[in-house]
Parts: structure tokens; sequence; C-alpha cells
DNA sequence: TGTACATCAGTGAACGCGCGTTCACTGATGTAC
DNA sequence: TGTACATCAGTGAACGCGCGTTCACTGATGTAC
């Protein structure tokens, strides 16, 4: 594809369009935005991006391969979000905090595109630029949470293992309670939290993990 | 309606259904399980049934209404798991395991049925059957939980409301990792563990919570 | 004890909708020679 | 430098599908008198 370069797009729009891929990947997720994922068809998707609605089918053959990338391009957005965070945090425990945050507010300020990325019906994890994608974002967590800080997240000792996991699911299930709204009871029952995130805020800078002793 | 008294069901079957409703709830669960949410639609349901399609409007007025209720049995039988788990267990810590044990088993035994009371797309929390079994359930885990097990779930203290979100948020955290099956990962890094289910039960015995100073 | 009538519960045909899919096509680009 | 041709990218009409909704209806039940 000799696209990119292409010195300029001629004034009446050309009977090829250059860049459909990240065209229908944005109209995607514009979609998505105003919709939800109800509206998330191809019909509806080439519409938004102004093109037949059989385009989409020449590159990624149906609806799942096209939600599937945009819900890479939300993993890879996630890894930024929280390695950005990161940046510049020498202490162990900010960066684990800083991490949190991260993947928190993430969702907050994406909620329909953080639920497509863990809707298992209309993505599939198994394409590979699925997968590789939340594997990298994931990789970004295990070697600040886990004990052995080399070890990567390729091999992990069983204590790390149980780690990386608690952790991810203590920030998960607060960024899902958060974004399905379901902290509205807690919140009504404790007055003095401006709303549910300073809620979730104040309880990630209150209360953290703690391997305990196998008796408990 | 006098129907739960009537003596017998005729042989031929009668006009009128009798205990059309609960059957409707049972149906709508059978599809849920087999095809999932996506094929969870008025007809299916009636279908299932072996009822006209129309049927179900006059009982639940449209799908949302039919599947609102079915996610309040769902949150009726958390409840009964959860309180069945801590029948007879006085230490408290034991209490809160066998909570997060129950909570999470619950959804590894019904993951089409705990993903649904989560779905706002399809159910409407606004109604009074599913927010009142929604909190029924809350309630059981607020009193274990916080500091002050007397208050109930009715005054919470700030840091009680923050113990009983990061501990909520943390079992639900697993629960929809395990049943989103997003743990293969930490698997293949740290093998030794049977399966994820084996995995969160580890993390479960081995990693609690614990309030800290507010200076992290 | 019987009769009339309103109300409730369930039926089945019909409609319109948006969807995914198929198909024959056309416009543009790249490559072989 | 030009020509022929294969391939790629996108079009638009048509089809069938399951869905929710509307409608006139029928069978059964409860209640007033």
């Amino acid at each position: 594809m000799a696209t990119a370069s292409t010195p300029a797009v001629p004034e009446s729009r050309p009977y090829h369009h250059g860049g459909l891929p990240l065209t229908l990947l944005a109209a995607a997720e514009t979609v998505l935005v105003r919709d939800g994922i109800a509206g998330l068809g191809l019909r509806a998707i080439a519409r938004e991006a102004g093109v037949s609605h059989t385009a989409p089918r020449h590159h990624f053959g149906d609806t799942t391969g096209l939600l599937s990338d945009l819900a890479a391009v939300g993993f890879q957005r996630l890894r930024d979000a929280m390695l950005a965070a990161m940046d510049g945090v020498a202490d162990r425990r900010e960066r684990r905090h800083a991490i949190a945050h991260a993947y928190v507010h993430f969702a907050h300020d994406n909620p329909a595109l953080f639920g497509l990325m863990f809707r298992n019906e209309i993505i599939d994890m198994r394409r590979p630029s699925l997968s590789q994608a939340a594997k990298a974002a994931m990789q970004v967590m295990a070697p600040t949470i886990g004990e052995a800080p080399s070890a990567g997240a390729d091999a992990l000792s069983a204590s790390d293992a149980m780690r990386v996991t608690a952790a991810w699911a203590y920030v998960h299930g607060l960024a899902t309670l958060l974004i399905d709204q379901r902290l509205h009871g807690v919140l009504k029952a404790s007055p003095g939290f401006r709303d549910p995130l300073a809620l979730v805020d104040a309880v990630l800078e209150n209360v953290a993990l703690a391997a305990e002793p196998a008796s408990r």
C-alpha cells in the first residue's frame, strides 16, 4: 500500500479510500461511545465511516475481526496510560499505586471501550493482534507487583502469580463496579465521598493487598 | 391468582397456563445457559417455554422486565449461597473467607447468570425487584467485612465504606477475570496451579486486604 | 343457584426493522513484458 | 515508454433471518346481582 506517502488527497473523494482500516476503527469507536456496544454492527460502522457497508469485509472479515482490533487498540492505550503514570516514579509502592490509579481511571474515562475489551461474546481473544496487546498490557503490571521484579511476566513464582492475580482482580473489580454503577449503594450508606470515583480513589489510597501467612 | 393451590393440572394443556411467570423465568435461564446472553429475546424465551411469543408481554412488559427479574433471582441465589457458606462459622476471618469463596464459586458455577446480573444494557437496576435483591445480597457482605459489625449496611463509616468497597471489588474482580477466562496468561507463566479456579482459590487463601495508614 | 358481563391470559397473523451475507459489478493500482 | 492483464478495493442491489410490536381474536375466570 503506497497510501501513507501519497502527496495529497484529491478533492472529490477517490474511489479508493486509502486508509480505510484506521478510519473504520475510528468510526467503530465513535459508534461505540455514542450508541454503546449494542450498536456495533458492520453496517452501522460502515455508515459512520461514510463507506459502503460491504467495504469493511475486505479488511476485517467480519464484525468480530473489527471489534477485536478495536479492543486491541484499547489494550494498547491502557498500557500506555499505565506506563505514563509510572514514568519517573522510583518508589515501588508509589509505582504500584500509580498503575492501579491509571487502570481505574482509564476504565472511568473510556467505559464503553473498557467494556468491549472484556466482552468475549463479540471479540475473539485468540486473534493475535488482540492477545498480544492484552499480554503487553499485563506485562506492565507483573514486574511491579510481584516480589521478584526482574523475573518479568513469563515465569512467575507461585506467590508472585498469586500477588499479580490478586492485584489485578482488585483494580479490575474496582474499575468494573465503578463503570457499572454498582457503588451507589455504598455511597448512600456513607455520604462524605463526593461521587463513586472519589470513593474508589480513597479506597486505592487506603486499602492495600497483603500476602498473609498461609494459616489464615 | 388461585393457581398455586389448584389441585391438579388437566391432562391436555389448558388454555391458561397457571404459572407462566415462573415458567418463563426458568425458560429464560435455560436459554441463557444454552445460547448465552445474545440469545435472550422474548421470542426465544417464549419458544422455550412452549408458549405464544406474545404471552410474556402480559407478565413482564418487555425483554428488560423479564431479564431484570431473572437477574433478581440470581442475586437471591448469590445471597443464599453466601449465607449458607457463613452458616455456623464463628470466627470473623473465617466468615470473610467463606463469603469470598461463595461469591467466586457462585460466579464460576453460574457464569452466564452472573454475567447477566451485571449487564446494564439489558437489565434495569431501577426495577424494585432487582434493586432490592441486589441490595439484600450486598447486605450480607457489609456487616462481616466492616469494622463495626452491628452497624449494618445502612450507615457505614468512611473507613468501613472503603473496606466494603475494597473487599467487594477484590472478589468481584477475581470472579469476573475467572469467568471471562483472563487468567490463562498468569497460569501459563506459573504452572503448578491445576486450573484458573485453583489459582483463584489459592489467592483467596493467601492474599488478603489490609487497610493501611493513610500515608502510603 | 343461576345468569350476565367485565376482566384477565394467551393466540396467531401481519408488519417493519436492521442485520449479515451473497453477488455481479466497477474503479484504481501494480506488475510483467 | 507503452500496453495488457491480474489483483485489489469498494459499490449497490437483493435475499433471508430473527427480532419486537401491533392487532383482532378466543378461551377461561371472577364477580355482581
